[in-house]
DNA sequence: CTCCAGGTTCCGG
DNA sequence: CCGGAACATGGA
């Protein structure tokens, strides 16, 4: 982020909060890789740091790091860790549920270890929101400057790490705030969002007790979401793994690998062919199909 | 310079 | 209902 943007009037520094503790505690872990979960295209705010990654789940700062089947964590954030990186799941059920084809089993060698995240609702929403035609690192830094210049920033021995704004901060901020955070025409859909959950207008905790079909219509009431972001946040925020976002890379991947011999299909033939297919971790699949083609750019998809 | 990126929305057939 | 175009920005 480079002066040009922010020259006119400086923002108030949110101030500085001082990390609770700098306990750590290791928990032990199986068929876990923390740095394929975290560069895998879910989440946008971790840093590198130590070997490890410093970033924020939620409002809680947290810096983590693995060794093998060991995984160290600030201890004021390791129930936090357990749940936002998933480490109940179930990897060798998860895994025999996936289709047997050559494909999908190049996916799963390259991908193993990767763990579908379950994020803060709001942040997952949010982030989504601003990846609509981004690349990730795009996506990335877009994260970044909303979190260090509107959300609550948190100084610790892994450097300061901030949370991302909340719908209500958000909804203060102008358009052309945001946009000068680089978001283009994606500004006013975040602001949309963000005034309809301010407002009141749509409860994203209280729908998790709701059907997947009925938390993606909600969904897609907002500006800027669709059936591939609401998919995302039904994914990667309500933890429905069954979920199958259809985003470029895996609509590449299903007509190369699947519909090689019909060419002519469209949405609609994709994804009830996803829906069924792929079973009732097909998220998890597509998650790990869409990691593998994606860092092969494409390669792993060739004859 | 041209192409493309974890899409959505709006418009004309 | 369907395909096409517009929409901002920045890296390859």
């Amino acid at each position: 982020l480079k002066g040009s943007s922010i020259t006119a009037k400086r923002r108030r520094a949110p101030r500085p909060i001082e990390a609770t503790t700098s306990d750590e505690v290791a928990i032990p872990v199986k068929e876990f890789n923390l740095q394929r979960t975290i560069e895998s295209g879910q989440a946008f705010h971790w840093v590198p740091v130590n070997g490890g990654y410093a970033g924020c789940i939620g409002r809680t700062p947290c810096w983590i790091t693995q060794r093998g089947t060991s995984v160290r964590v600030n201890a004021a954030a390791a129930n936090s860790a357990r749940d936002y990186f998933a480490l109940d799941h179930d990897m060798r059920q998860i895994y025999r549920s996936f289709p047997d084809d050559t494909v999908m089993r190049a996916a799963l060698e390259f991908s193993r270890g990767t763990r579908i995240l379950r994020q803060p609702l709001w942040e997952c929403l949010a982030a989504f929101i601003t990846s609509a035609l981004k690349q990730v690192a795009h996506i990335a830094a877009i994260s970044h400057t909303l979190r260090s210049r509107y959300g609550e920033t948190f100084e610790t021995e892994w450097g300061a790490v901030s949370a991302y704004p909340a719908p209500d901060r958000i909804a203060t901020l102008t358009e052309r705030e945001l946009r000068n955070c680089a978001l283009g025409f994606r500004a006013r859909s975040l602001l949309g969002s963000a005034e309809a959950i301010a407002g009141g207008r749509i409860d994203l905790e209280a729908l998790r007790l709701r059907e997947s079909d009925e938390i993606r219509a909600e969904l897609q009431k907002l500006p800027g979401v669709g059936p591939k972001i609401a998919n995302c946040v039904l994914l990667f925020g309500y933890g429905r793994l069954d979920a199958f976002p259809i985003d470029v890379w895996i609509e590449r991947v299903l007509r190369l690998a699947y519909f090689a011999d019909k060419p002519e299909a469209n949405a609609v033939e994709l994804r009830e062919f996803s829906a069924t297919y792929f079973g009732p971790y097909g998220g998890y699949a597509q998650q790990y199909l869409f990691h593998h083609a994606r860092l092969t750019r494409g390669r792993s998809l060739e004859p």
